[in-house]
DNA sequence: CGACGCATCGTACCTTTGTACGAGCCCGGC
DNA sequence: GCCGGGCTCGTACAAAGGTACGATGCGTCG
């Protein structure tokens, strides 16, 4: 049986990607989120999920955070990018962390599950409008040191990586993971080897590249005193 | 005397903009740098330049820190943006944090001219073709009162916080700018006041919010160890 | 002139961070 | 079965970070 989830916190286009699915899928279980924290919650609680449908701007998640959080914490679950900001360049930097594919907003149904059933079948997809621009984008060392850099820390040591990213102290990553300080500790010298950087600021500005400006939005969400 | 500074990594157009500036006014001093230390030192060594010259994106400023930056050391200098990179969000959050106007490479001698007229005398000045869709586009609360924020902060603790930003330690803080590390300290706890902010890194990550993604480069380029 | 903000430096103290040594448990691959 | 890696925890220590009191001199502005 498919499981799918759909991460997009507007639950008008949930709706509309949930039928356009349906249309051919009929028995698909789908699962729905509004935010980031909700939808590592539903893998979490569903590890087997073959597909998230991720907004690339959503509570708690933006630009390729969520992209990033996901491929750490459950990398057998594939990952489609779903925007309006259709942009070589973005769309070439969700490529280079990991993404399957990249849906635009602006499509119409019919093209929006063609690029679905591409998806599921294990098939990379790129909007036909502009897979010739993506393909002539290269992907920037620097996207491609970052992504290396990342996908080598183990799902734990990411998730201690987003906390620090929120600045948040050791102390209070522990009790937020449930685990002691020391763990933490050890974590953050892993983390630091693996990374190449000296200390938790470096760390946190290195996690925070992934994230794109937003019309909409602050980067400054998870910030807390 | 007119003194103007022009801030861009591309020699060829520096050039160009040299001459545009000299068919408008034949005897302005102008100076140059290609990358933001230099500006910051050329500023430091000629107070009294009248208008800078600012790429959006160029070695050690990426996206609007450099913009940022001059407006917390040099408040009296006033700062023009200049980017192919045109979009009406990005000039907003220009505009927002202290810019004067926005000139886009794609002008032509003509437009160049008329727009460098209008900022010489000392007026706002966007590119007709998208002074109406920026009109249209509010700035964000979040970009509001980052601005805010920032422009709260001494010149000095702006220096201080963009090293913090760099993951540098106190003491090489210290060491960089001629000062004793509990100078470095006091400022800290200034700043920690004035964002709002805890912790270093969440002061760090603040600040790096003022990037863009820039398709040609990483977000990462002062990170020492 | 007086008030204010800025920048500098001082002492003392506690907290947080980061490292260096170590250890045991569990799980999946060779 | 053995090995390696991830995850956990332990002790001890050095370094850095952050706070709370303070102080001085220097400009600017009303």
């Amino acid at each position: 049986m498919t499981r799918l989830l759909i991460a997009d916190d507007h639950p008008l286009y949930r709706l509309a990607l949930t039928q356009a699915v349906r249309g051919i899928l009929p028995d698909v279980l789908i699962s729905e989120a509004d935010d980031l924290q909700a939808a590592l919650a539903e893998l979490n609680a569903n590890p087997d999920t073959d597909l998230v449908l991720l907004d690339l701007h959503m509570p708690g998640s933006h630009g390729l955070v969520g992209l990033a959080s996901m491929r750490a914490e459950h990398p057998g679950v594939a990952v489609v990018m779903i925007s309006a900001h259709d942009d070589p360049v973005t769309i070439r930097r969700a490529l280079a962390y990991g993404a399957t594919g990249y849906l635009t907003k602006r499509a119409d149904l019919q093209a929006l599950q063609a690029g679905l059933r591409a998806v599921l079948d294990c098939e990379e997809w790129l909007p036909p409008t502009l897979r010739d621009a993506v393909v002539a984008t290269p992907a920037t060392p620097q996207d491609r040191e970052v992504a290396a850099k990342l996908a080598a820390l183990s799902p734990q040591q990411f998730k201690v990586l987003t906390r620090v990213a929120d600045g948040r102290l050791n102390k209070q990553i522990a009790d937020e993971l449930g685990i002691q300080e020391r763990t933490v500790k050890a974590h953050m010298s892993a983390i630091f080897e693996r990374l190449g950087v000296s200390n938790r600021t470096q760390a946190g500005v290195l996690l925070r590249s992934l994230e794109l400006s937003d019309p909409s939005r602050s980067a400054l969400g998870g910030l807390s005193e």
